[in-house]
DNA sequence: GCAAAAGTGTTGTGTCTACACCCATGT
DNA sequence: ACATGGGTGTAGACACAACACTTTTGC
């Protein structure tokens, strides 16, 4: 009987920091661990990243890599002030990955895009408490285009998604009237649209 | 050095039919095959089911089986009219499965609903042409709740998921207008709801 | 006072729901 | 004629985009 296929676990943690999305890479490829015998992909996982630090998580997909490995790939996201081991990457200008790890960081960024639109995930990208002009920032990061403040948050605090937190951010040297401070309602992931067709009879 | 664990893929396979979904159960469990060394997963996932008799399959998730070997499960999607080997079982009225596979075909469950709100999937569980009648019989059993065969129609044909054919199918003993026929625009997997919020600006 | 930044008011457009109503067939 | 199932018309409720306008600050 042969042996089968060895297995790892890929990482591919972003954030959004200085009006760019993040990659996370240790020794210029993304973040990996073997999977050992009866140990859980998320135990491998941990031994890849510091799983305390990603304010999310969640599978990403399984893949064959070009060296006939499994690689279970798992999406992280982590906030801007987190520290992990390794270095970040803009994610447009990153050095030469291998093939399959491109897909993978691919495939997060995608997934990362959708999932702003209809759940509240952005909670794992901005900090504690925020203005809506840093949470802005964020938005326009991950999705790669330009976001409307004033529209950004009427969605999301219609949703419920955004709540109001005492104080106000003070202006800078500029001027400018104080801004409201903002958090996220809740810090784990939750569907906030559900989607508009084929809904269930009232 | 010791051996990895071993991999396995498993196949949650499910159609629409006599106003039920149904999944595909071989010798009383979810048909699996093992990832033989340097093979792909989909060559495993065609050991366990033939792949030409489903219309469509992605990939759900990778798992830690009960028995310690690795699962990487996809969801497959059939026609009503066509034959896999093993049985069709209602989703509502199982036999007894495994903690796991309870968990992968209420996976499959979820991800096909999900997509019949904002993807064309249904092409995948609707035979070649339909009236727009058996066509909500089929969303009502994925879904699992009532639709309006009216707004099911306006939604499906205004985002172009559906095309008139020619012919009309003849009413049944009891009378009744003829109905139109439909079918899918496209045969492959298509986002059509593009998320309304967070659009980029025109 | 003026520039800058934040936030609100308002209008228009598009999409989905609900329900009334009309159409074409069998008996 | 009338029951049955198929299909259309239409009005209401929302949600989002766009943009004008007001508020509050620094200088």
């Amino acid at each position: 009987v042969p042996d089968s296929t060895s297995h790892a676990v890929v990482g591919v943690v972003l954030r959004a920091r200085d009006a760019r999305l993040q990659v996370l890479l240790v020794d210029d490829s993304l973040p990996f661990a073997p999977l050992a015998r009866d140990a859980s992909l998320e135990q491998a996982l941990a031994a890849a990243v510091d799983l305390n630090a990603l304010a999310h998580r969640e599978q990403l997909e399984t893949i064959l890599l070009d060296d006939g490995t499994i690689a279970t790939a798992y999406l992280g996201l982590a906030r801007p002030d987190g520290h992990l081991r390794g270095g970040w990457f803009p994610i447009r200008h990153l050095p030469q990955l291998r093939p399959d790890e491109e897909q993978l960081m691919l495939a997060a960024r995608a997934r990362l895009r959708a999932k702003l639109s209809y759940t509240n995930v952005g909670f794992a990208l901005a900090p504690e408490t925020f203005t809506i002009s840093e949470l802005r920032e964020v938005y326009v990061a991950a999705l790669g285009h330009d976001v409307s403040a004033t529209n950004l948050q009427r969605v999301l605090v219609r949703r419920g998604v955004l709540e109001r937190v005492d104080g106000r951010r003070a202006p800078g040297r500029t001027g400018g009237r104080p801004a409201a401070l903002f958090r996220f309602a809740m810090q784990c992931l939750e569907v906030t649209d559900e989607f508009a067709a084929l809904r269930p009879p009232r």
